[in-house]
DNA sequence: ATCCATGCAAAGGATTTGCAAAGAT
DNA sequence: ATCTTTGCAAATCCTTTGCATGGAT
């Protein structure tokens, strides 16, 4: 999904709220969804910065109040991964991936399996429960031990 | 591990780093064992609660304190299930849990599943990894919408 | 005597909230 | 006109820290 899809996403859930598209939100929106930001997994400090470039009379609670609403129509998850960090990132409804963390350098790198979510829903079921939603985090080391080639691989 | 073997394993903490043991550890080592917290994942202030009766002249930064130090000897872990509340549990070296949440009552339940381990092993091989932790928590709700029988269950 | 530990209160960091002013329709 | 949004500062919540006092060897 790019910004102007995620715009319109949040004028329709906005307007289905009695709430308003401002010029505030649509900024915060379109910072969240630029490609530039692709894979970052910013946490809210590094999201201000980015918007105040775009406009720097954007505040704080703004930045966090609009986060909240992108989180409220789907269009943005929180993710924490173990640093006291709350980390942002889009997401999609059909879009199931998890991450695995560099303990040494902190790159986080995105992945999807679809057998370990199957054996989560067979681990669930073995409890009487049908899963609603999930959260892994892996954490490991380069096995040659180099980050550089290693943490900057982009998909598999 | 029982509340004497914990304590025992922090005597030896304490003397190998030149700390020593004492009464307040002694009782927050004690209390976080105690078997009324079986399976609780109680967070701070619930153990702050259980130590002050105990010994009501305990401080919170005592426990805060005396909790840092049980998680560097391998015997507390932290735990985050989603609603902004660190939670502590009792560990040992060997143990693999994960948890399973139940997103209408708040039950935490724990399983094991050593195909899952073994499936996260593999995935961060794809990218080059060797894990070294992983956190994994599954919410879900009772398929029979009944909490009472289903969250109350204890080994799988 | 020398260190370490404790309790308290203050400080920190992240996030939320109250409120008066500004904005949208 | 009415209702929502904004920015700021203040308030919260959780956790850590500084410091003077107390404890242990």
């Amino acid at each position: 999904m790019d910004a102007r899809q995620a715009v319109d996403t949040m004028v329709v859930y906005l307007g289905q709220n009695g709430l308003k598209m401002t010029a505030q939100r649509r900024t915060v929106t379109e910072v969240f969804y630029d490609p530039d930001l692709r894979g970052a997994h910013p946490t809210v400090e590094e999201l201000y910065i980015k918007v105040r470039e775009a406009d720097s009379r954007i505040g704080y609670a703004t930045v966090y109040r609009t986060l909240k609403l992108l989180t409220e129509c789907g269009l943005a998850s929180a993710r924490r991964f173990g640093d006291n960090q709350t980390r942002y990132e889009p997401t999609s409804p059909d879009d199931h991936h998890d991450h695995l963390v560099c303990s040494k350098c902190g790159a986080i790198l995105e992945f999807e399996d679809a057998e370990i979510e199957k054996l989560q829903d067979v681990i669930a079921a073995r409890f009487g429960f049908s899963l609603t939603d999930h959260k892994m985090v892996l954490f490991g080391e380069p096995i040659n031990g180099n980050c550089e080639t290693t943490c900057n691989k982009s998909e598999h």
